[in-house]
DNA sequence: GCCAACGTTGGC
DNA sequence: GCCAACGTTGGC
């Protein structure tokens, strides 16, 4: 079992979110290398859901990949925002996972108190300028945070 | 609102 | 194939 790190703006679809719909489908991934990283997903794998363009950021709860290789409808939609008119059906240029939502951590672990905890190395979100919406985390780190956020 | 850190696009 | 221009994400 992998870890992950997931953002998604609070805004747009924050834990609350998740929590009423149960499952969720995370589409509108445009992003190459983000994309490649859901491809790695395994059912059973756990992600970590941070509040992107929040105050201030940071993780706020746990999701479990339920199911993996699905194709994003979204690209297929014109009226959609995540259309991609480049995007053939007999071979879709995204996909997405479905999550479960697990809960939600008694307090926000802000990305300040990431940077005290942890290198870039150790955790890749906290690189300065990282842009990048999916994000691996290693175990070791892992294990380190849910002792950091405590029990759901 | 600004800016850093990219990814993408298009001219050549 | 290079690179300038542009767009996007996301922190601050």
């Amino acid at each position: 079992m992998a870890f992950w790190l997931m953002k998604s703006e609070p805004d747009v679809y924050g834990i609350q979110h998740l929590q009423q719909d149960g499952t969720t489908l995370w589409d509108g991934i445009r992003n190459y290398q983000a994309r490649n990283f859901m491809r790695s997903m395994a059912i059973g794998d756990r992600a970590f859901f941070y509040h992107s363009n929040a105050k201030p950021p940071g993780i706020v709860g746990m999701m479990e990949v339920v199911e993996t290789g699905l194709t994003d409808p979204s690209q297929f939609d014109p009226t959609n925002k995540y259309f991609d008119p480049k995007s053939n059906p007999e071979q879709p240029r995204w996909d997405c996972v479905r999550l479960r939502y697990m809960g939600t951590f008694n307090e926000l672990l802000s990305l300040d108190a990431l940077r005290e905890q942890f290198s870039v190395e150790e955790l890749p979100v906290v690189r300065q300028g990282n842009r990048l919406s999916i994000l691996p985390v290693p175990d070791a780190s892992a294990q380190r945070l849910l002792e950091l956020l405590g029990s759901l």
